[in-house]
RNA sequence: GCCGAUGUAGCUCAGUGGUAGAGCACUCGAUUCGUAAUCGAGCGGUCACGAGUUCAAAUCUCGUCAUCGGCUCCA
């Protein structure tokens, strides 16, 4: 390579491009949305018995959703594609046009769509707006779009996939089939996004976990049921006490519960009306039991389990808030189609805990939990998040418990957020059907978003269950739930947490934080005494002992992602120290043995960096 | 659950109807080596599973299971 060259590939490095979202972008919101009439254009010059039905932007391009009794091939993709550059390349002129209603059902009964009668049908605000691409197409419309099909760069978009979608987004309609596209302002973008997303798939929790050994799952045992390595199993519990050590300080109580329960429990908590056929199948000892539904379940949720223990005494004001905790491993039988990696799974472990609280004590203690979460996330080292506060459907029945109570515990969790000045969103429709709660959501790298921690205010169940305590009047008082859970579950938040580090985990986690790799056979011995010193101060060490050349150990160290490799020959045994090599930094040079203990075990505990 | 794609050695992947392949990993041997791959040999497959078509199937057809991308769902 030339100087010059390698300046300009400097030059670019230092100037990344920038892929604008559209929402961000009202040039980009007009050649998505563009885009995606061309590509329904395309689709009806090729195949004219195809219906169109929507095609809106999404933040990286556009999709279309169309009724044709062929399912799409790749082949067709690359057809459409092609016709797609035909019609930018005619530069035909997008025109506007305002019909009324009327004129709009005419036209749309003329061309025979039925669905676009119905869009139109959804459509509140008169008159209606049309756009032409040339004199042969039009569809219904609100805009914007640019001036002409020729405003789209042919080298700019691509078609990216093809998926079933059902009409109106209602699994009893019919399904659609949808193709996905995006839409650039220039080749140079187009090519960024696809190095992006290739990036971004080289991040996949199931990939690197596969890589690095965390985590398994086998056909023997069942799709959605991971199992941990023994890598994977340091993770867990290192995850797990920390979160136990900042509950104990917060006035926690372990509990530990069973994988099963009658079925009946469920019946009282009105789970098993909204969620038996998401329940792995009733156990019962006869066709007889089975038919009356009486038997046992496998655990959806610890939560009924906590309140028998509440139930257990006559508690007092004075014990409030009671504060339950449990590692509680839960059994779901999601759909096949939405099993995927750790992120959804049907076996997992809640870091779960319902908290009994007088109403007085709920705001407080509800501020408490978001503390405790926040604080979690912050030694997580996760920052990108949003909350969300998911509130009930009034117009649905799914729903348990009095429109006053709902009202209560909403409206708890705004003032809470309010006082706290934290910035939320309300997603009405998305709370739990016993109660209000505030979600965490994270992205993955393929940006799909996932709900890990979550705070629930619940008036529900202890109504359901005649949950009381001794007020300070000596009068019976119902208290209320908070059921809650920072990490969610543990195999989402490791899902999580491997693309967020792309599997290179701070010190205090990483399942092998040294590795000792000798320059030959000789200084093993030294290696392995190094290693056995470093785990007597509670530091997870190895000594490599594969024998190979220390160029091939260092390899070998830094696929596995060891954050800290100690290099051991003559010199080092000889000054009894170690040649620092980490994975952030590089070499950093030799230091005494001891304290190279003392600085891993401080930064372990700090959990901080080496 | 629905639509579509995919499934070959532990991993990553070639192999379009005619005797199952490569690299890495693993085992053994040689080498004893100073900051990202030493050399050689060997082991390893019911081509996801089950039917069918064919003289002949990894390859074609059907079914099942699993994985992946969406949709729907998510206590």
């Amino acid at each position: 390579m030339s100087p010059s060259a390698s300046q300009s590939a400097e030059a670019v490095e230092q100037q990344p491009i920038r892929l604008p979202r559209t929402s961000e972008s009202d040039k980009l919101k007009r050649i998505r949305h563009t885009a995606s009439h061309v590509m329904a254009m395309a689709v009806q010059r090729l195949f004219p018995e195809t219906q169109v039905t929507i095609g809106p932007w999404t933040e990286y391009g556009f999709y279309y959703d169309f009724d044709r009794p062929e399912p799409f091939t790749e082949k067709d993709l690359k057809a459409i594609k092609k016709e797609m550059v035909k019609i930018i390349k005619q530069k035909l002129p997008v025109i506007r046009e305002v019909v009324t209603r009327e004129e709009a059902e005419k036209r749309i009964t003329e061309i025979k769509e039925p669905y676009k009668l119905e869009i139109l049908g959804d459509i509140k605000q008169d008159p209606i707006t049309l756009y032409h691409l040339g004199d042969r197409w039009w569809d219904l419309c609100a805009g914007p779009h640019v001036e002409t099909t020729g405003d789209l760069h042919p080298k700019a978009f691509d078609l990216e996939s093809i998926a079933g979608a059902y009409w109106r987004g209602d699994a009893n309609n019919p399904q659609l089939q949808r193709i996905y596209g995006t839409a650039w302002e220039t080749p140079e973008q187009l090519k960024e996004y696809k190095r992006r997303k290739e990036e971004a798939l080289k991040r996949d929790h199931r990939k690197v976990g596969k890589e690095l050994g965390l985590f398994v799952f086998s056909d023997a045992v069942g799709p959605g049921l991971p199992m941990w390595t023994p890598k994977g199993t340091i993770l867990r519990s290192t995850l797990e006490n920390f979160l136990k050590d900042e509950q104990q300080k917060r006035g926690y109580f372990g509990v530990v519960t069973p994988h099963i329960a009658r079925v009946d429990l469920f019946k009282t908590s009105g789970h098993w009306q909204n969620y038996k056929e998401d329940m792995f199948p009733l156990m019962a000892d006869d066709e007889e039991a089975l038919h009356a539904e009486q038997g046992f379940i496998l655990k959806p949720m610890n939560c009924p389990f906590h309140v028998q223990i509440y139930k257990s005494e006559l508690r007092s004001y004075r014990d409030l808030p009671l504060r339950l905790a449990e590692f509680g491993t839960v059994y779901r039988y999601e759909q096949s189609g939405e099993l995927g990696g750790l992120t959804r799974v049907r076996g997992f472990t809640q870091d779960d805990s319902h908290l009994f609280v007088t109403p007085d004590q709920l705001e407080t203690e509800f501020l408490n939990v978001v503390d405790l979460i926040l604080s979690v996330f912050e030694s997580l080292r996760l920052r990108q998040f949003k909350a969300r506060l998911s509130t009930r459907d009034r117009s649905s029945d799914k729903y348990i418990g009095s429109d006053e109570a709902w009202d209560k515990a909403e409206d708890a969790i705004r003032h809470a957020m309010n006082a706290k000045g934290m910035s939320y969103f309300e997603a009405p429709g998305e709370a739990a059907f016993y109660g209000p709660k505030l979600d965490f959501i994270f992205q993955d790298a393929l940006e799909r978003e996932w709900q890990l921690g979550t705070v629930q205010v619940d008036y529900n169940l202890p109504e359901r269950f005649e949950l009381e305590y001794v007020a300070e009047d000596g009068s019976r008082q119902r208290p209320v739930m908070i059921h809650r859970a920072p990490f969610g579950s543990l195999e989402r938040l490791i899902g999580i947490l491997i693309e967020e580090y792309s599997g290179d985990f701070p010190l205090w986690l990483a399942p092998e934080q040294v590795r000792l790799l000798p320059v030959s056979d000789e200084f093993l011995p030294f290696a392995k005494d190094v290693a056995a010193k470093m785990l007597q101060s509670g530091i997870r060490a190895a000594a490599d002992t594969s024998g190979e050349r220390l160029g091939k150990l260092i390899r070998n160290g830094e696929k596995a992602k060891i954050p800290v490799m100690a290099i051991v020959g003559a010199k080092e045994q000889e000054a009894n120290s170690l040649s620092i090599r980490t994975r952030a930094s590089g070499e950093l040079g030799s230091m005494p043995v001891d304290e190279a203990i003392e600085k891993l075990t401080g930064a372990i505990e700090s959990r901080g960096d080496f």
